[in-house]
DNA sequence: ACGCGCTTGTGAACGCGCGCACAAAGTCAG
DNA sequence: CTGACTTTGTGCGCGCGTTCACAAGCGCGT
């Protein structure tokens, strides 16, 4: 159906627009957070050897509203084919496109602890197109140990690791965050996740995202708080 | 102003419920999501003794608008004095009231893996009100070994552990999680944080939130994408 | 006692995101 | 080729959340 597709004859829109990606339309935030959640659910769909899906069953596996999938999708173009739904293998690569996963992407990981260990051996995100490709602690301690097939360096050889583009994750303690945080923008790292319960400050050119599993088991604990002052009041 | 407020007529609907605890305003999902930063703002101000703090410099601290913070804590009833700001001690105990911090809440997790193992180890959210109290794998070699002063035990074992408002974390792979969280559901618990990339499926009442590093990294990795994007344009 | 300056609490405007509902556009059978 | 059916793409209204801006309230110095 795809080659049925190169069969029929141009439009104007498609001889007006010859070849370029021209699609640079701004993309909403909240539909950038849910383009992860589609890909995974296609890769899903590509290892069961899933041709076409529709909206409505995409959105099912997404865990999302179908009109909402449909808009999100809309706003790098359109991709779908009406009555028939989407292409799974052109929807991951425009998708992957989209997020910059086409070529890998560099991700430098700072404090080797606990939490660092974890995510280091973790295969989840190294999958596709993301991996970490350093690992780096203030503890001289570990400096040269190997991990998860890294060996850890010292975070003072910062500026050695990062390629632009990278993406610096911190693993520290909160009191150690900011001053990481501060040598990995001198890197020039413009990427930041992080994972220490503190407030950072970055330059405005700087993306910063963070991970706080306290705020969210506070958030549940006050669900919990609320529904149990409910049953009070019905009983 | 709240005075103001009673001295107008009542309406019907007010007659209609003369004795409810209207203080239990509905409290908005964006303000809950605060107010666990506010709190580790002010615990901060505690330690260093600070008696009262202003709703500018507490914003600051805890990096929101300073006008979203006041209204955030109005949610909660007027607890600042005009001309000085708000009592640390007091504000403190009164968002962790809110968030029913007060008592201490039971947490079990689920799969003790190697993040299973980072958090069981974490002291962070112990610090205050939360506390993980139980490990549970399937895993029959891991029964029994004690890891951060608990004993895991065998996930069959759940419906002993959970009590009535535990909240349930599910660390497990993504192919058990759904499974796992049925267990969790069944056993009575009605609060989930997930950690395995997949989309669970729980019953209307039961709250259910995630965290996907997959997803902030991709969410970063678009961003990074975009700046290259820029910069080859204004090259 | 009284006004001055500081801070709170909130009214109002704005923008974003969500989801319904439907027309347009395509498929497929006969 | 035609007509029925399927699915996309989106216009539109609505509700939530953010922010500005300011009047009301409170402490303090005089
Ligand atoms: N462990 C968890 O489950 C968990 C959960 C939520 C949040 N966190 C947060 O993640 C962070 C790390 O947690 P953890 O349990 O792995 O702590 P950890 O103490 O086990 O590890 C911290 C690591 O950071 C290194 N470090 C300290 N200062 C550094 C610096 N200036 N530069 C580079 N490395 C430095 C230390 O040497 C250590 O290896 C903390 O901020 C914690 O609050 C952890
Ligand atoms: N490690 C990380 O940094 C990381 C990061 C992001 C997400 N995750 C996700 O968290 C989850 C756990 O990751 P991990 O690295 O700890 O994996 P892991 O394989 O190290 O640990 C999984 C644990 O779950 C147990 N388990 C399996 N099936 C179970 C069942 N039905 N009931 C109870 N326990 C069961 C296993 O015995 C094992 O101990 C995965 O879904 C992973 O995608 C991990």
């Amino acid at each position: 159906m795809t080659a049925r597709r190169q069969e029929r004859p141009l439009t104007t829109s498609e001889l007006a627009e010859p070849r370029v990606p021209r699609r640079r339309e701004v993309i909403p935030e909240a539909t950038v957070a849910r383009l992860p959640l589609y890909l995974r659910a296609l890769h899903a769909l590509a290892d069961d050897a899933t041709q076409t899906i529709s909206s409505e069953a995409l959105a099912e596996a997404a865990g999302v509203n179908s009109a909402k999938l449909r808009k999100d999708l809309s706003h790098l173009g359109s991709y779908g084919t009406r009555g028939v739904g989407y292409d799974v293998q052109h929807l991951i690569s425009q998708i992957s496109r989209e997020l910059g996963l086409s070529r890998r992407c560099s991700v430098v990981l700072v404090g080797v602890g606990n939490l660092g260990r974890a995510l280091a051996g973790y295969g989840g995100f190294a999958s596709r197109g993301l991996g970490i490709d350093a690992l780096l602690d203030a503890d001289r301690a570990l400096t040269g140990e190997q991990i998860a097939g890294l060996t850890v360096r010292h975070v003072d050889d910062l500026a050695e690791v990062v390629v632009p583009g990278s993406i610096g994750v911190i693993a520290t303690p909160a009191s150690a965050a900011q001053t990481v945080c501060d040598q990995l923008v001198r890197a020039g790292v413009t990427s930041i996740l992080n994972f220490a319960p503190t407030v950072l400050t970055v330059p405005a050119h700087v993306d910063l995202r963070k991970v706080d599993l306290s705020i969210e088991l506070q958030i549940l604990s006050f669900h919990e708080h609320r529904k149990s002052l409910a049953e009070g009041v019905t009983a």
